[in-house]
DNA sequence: CTCTTTGGCGCG
DNA sequence: AAAGCGCGCCAAAGAG
């Protein structure tokens, strides 16, 4: 293994350093690739975090190197040399967060990453180790030098001392433009060693490709972004915040002392207040610290326990505080904050979570209020001639497991309740077919209060938790759930089996291997936490629900609705239509939803709309 | 002053 | 034998 003391480092500042370049780059490149990367800054007297954005921020420097050399390119005086070198270029092009990398150029070049010959160190380093680091620096230190991560000190040191931002930092200070010339060699040495898994023909090339192609996808649809009716994220803003600052106004005055301020915003505060005017707390209500919760579920109970006191009023004020605050300063204040001439366009981050989900931020559009559709109306379609549509996968988790299990009751109640539903039967539904059939009554239908139970059952299950938690959540005694998991047992023992198995696999793993895992459909392997074996079903369903979605939205891309996608909310996606052919979008988009082979069960999705607003697809 | 942790709450 | 899974954002409060 190369240290990195032969590198060879440059910055183009002339015309004979950019002939230079263009002889370099004609020559040889071990294995057919250059690594690529940008640095980005504010404008000169704008927040810092706009250096991130491309729509705030501007391009300071494009680096291109290979293992052994790198080149700064500063971009006001020469992005010129950049796409006169890109041009030439036919081999791989290799990134660490071609997301950031593809937006940038997407939004302000007219250098469009070719994908075809495109590469990511990031996504191929979270397939490898979903639980590992991301940071380029730390993943070369881990797989290629020891010394990488040293190198940034330098810069990090320069920086501080000079008060310089990521804007503000000279393009000719030696630190910075080395340190990310730098980075490009680092990269395609990371590659190189990461291809080891991921490259053509190994153990992850399947799930690396499937990320890949994923990643364009959504980097399309971050750029299409969501565009929201800014006057009415006004109007609202203004209305929740004034009406919830009326509150607190109210409670703290009414609740301070002379000599001391309280607030009821503060639950610490909170905790004395209630305790003054009489509310008691339960033994369970407490935080994994052991203060006292001052939670929805406490206040509620306060407003049902403490019916006509003040401690049910406060409570009642409390909770619509929260309420009207939450909406106005997560969901409507970041809409405005965000927003480009209209349109959100989000972070997008397709491997966020440790079973392969995607994540959402600036703004967290994955979790949006549905109680009500205050939040989901500020979405509207992309422009006059377009409405909004969603498609959702049906109960996506819980057909994986039915399949998973291979338990042939499970599957046929399954497969029934669909046909009987295809047939007008408005219980064709599976929680109720199973209802009837654990509880052998045939009268019962969707209405019956037993299918909450079930539900809540088999929910609690697929996440892991005990019986216990399940009776918690469901609202009904132990011994009654009890009855529940042990009637389900006895019917479908493929479940019961299948989790076994899994937990026993894992185990066994962990012995051999040093790490309990599961294997996804495509390959990917999902690690859990030591000791926590029974996190694996979940894994297991979580991941291969998440990868489903990713391959659907493959399908979408195939059929040419890309421009179309506008939010990925883990099993529903939000899209912006023609209105004049949405019958036939929608019906091209139900059928890109499903998937059935290789299931068996079925996984099926359902379309809704077209809609003028969101709020008009909750439910 | 900034950074981190905790509790709370929104989503699938 | 028992174990609720995965995220992001905000306000308050503690730490440095």
């Amino acid at each position: 293994m190369a240290d990195l003391s032969g590198v060879r480092l440059e910055r183009v500042d002339s015309v004979q350093k950019a002939g230079e370049l263009m002889t370099w780059l004609s020559e040889r490149h071990e294995t057919n690739a250059i690594g690529f990367d940008i640095e980005t800054g504010e404008y000169l007297g704008n927040p810092t975090d706009d250096a991130l954005s491309p729509y705030h921020g501007h391009i300071r420097l494009a680096q291109i190197g290979d293992q052994n050399t790198g080149w700064a390119i500063p971009w006001d005086e020469w992005s010129g040399v950049f796409y006169e070198a890109m041009s030439r270029w036919e081999g791989h092009i290799i990134t660490h967060n071609i997301a950031f990398e593809a937006k940038w150029m997407g939004v302000q070049s007219r250098f469009k990453m070719p994908w075809e010959r495109s590469h990511d160190t990031m996504i191929q380093a979270h397939i490898v180790d979903p639980l590992g680091p991301g940071a380029l620096k730390v993943l070369t230190s881990r797989y290629v030098d020891r010394r990488a991560a040293a190198m940034q000190s330098m810069l990090d040191e320069a920086m501080a001392k000079n008060g310089w931002t990521w804007g503000t930092v000279p393009t000719t200070l030696q630190e910075y433009w080395a340190y990310g010339a730098l980075d490009t060699v680092l990269t395609v040495r990371l590659w190189d060693k990461l291809n080891e898994d991921c490259g053509p023909g190994k153990r992850y090339a399947g799930v690396y490709d499937l990320e890949m192609a994923v990643r364009r996808v959504v980097t399309e649809m971050e750029m299409n972004g969501a565009r929201v009716d800014v006057d009415y994220c006004e109007r609202k803003y203004k209305e929740l915040h004034d009406y919830s600052s009326a509150v607190k106004s109210w409670g703290d005055e009414l609740y301070s002392e002379p000599k001391k301020k309280r607030s009821i915003t503060s639950n610490q505060d909170l905790v004395k207040i209630f305790t003054e005017i009489g509310a008691e707390w339960l033994e369970e209500e407490r935080t994994p610290t052991g203060q006292r919760q001052m939670n929805k579920a406490v206040l509620k109970r306060f407003i049902n326990d403490y019916d006509g006191t003040q401690a049910a009023y406060l409570a009642t004020q409390v909770l619509s505080m929260r309420k009207a605050s939450k909406l106005a300063d997560t969901y409507f204040a970041n809409f405005m904050h965000y927003n480009v001439d209209g349109v959100l366009h989000p972070n997008i981050r397709t491997l966020a979570a440790r079973t392969s989900r995607m994540s959402i931020t600036n703004p967290a559009l994955q979790t949006l209020g549905k109680g009500e559709r205050t939040v989901r109306d500020a979405f509207i379609a992309r422009n006059e001639d377009e409405m909004l549509i969603s498609s959702d996968l049906d109960q996506v988790e819980f057909r994986m497991f039915a399949s998973l299990s291979e338990d042939p009751q499970l599957i046929a109640l399954f497969n029934k309740a669909d046909a009987d539903y295809a047939g007008g039967d408005p219980n064709g539904d599976s929680f109720t077919y199973i209802m009837r059939d654990l509880y052998n009554n045939p009268a019962l239908d969707k209405k019956s209060p037993q299918r909450k139970l079930i539900k809540g059952y088999i929910y609690g299950r697929l996440y892991g938790a005990g019986v216990a938690k399940q009776a918690l959540t469901a609202g009904v005694p132990e011994e009654q759930m009890r009855q529940v998991a042990e009637a389900f047992d006895r019917n479908y023992p493929g479940a019961k089996q299948f989790t076994q198995k899994v937990e026993d696999s894992g185990m066994r793993r962990f012995r051999e291997e040093g790490q309990g895992y599961i294997l996804t459909k495509t390959g990917r392997r999902l690690p859990c936490d030591e000791g926590k074996g029974y996190t694996l079903v979940n894994y297991m369903i979580q991941g291969g629900a998440a990868e489903v979605f990713k391959q659907n939205l493959l399908k979408l891309d195939a059929a040419g609705l890309t421009d179309y996608l506008v939010v990925p909310v883990h099993d529903e996606i939000v899209m912006s239509i023609p209105k004049a052919e949405a019958p036939e979008i929608m019906a091209q988009v139900k059928e890109c939803m499903t998937t059935r082979e290789g299931w068996a069960v079925p996984l099926t999705a359902g379309c809704d709309g077209p809609a003028e607003r969101w709020g008009d697809l909750i439910d």
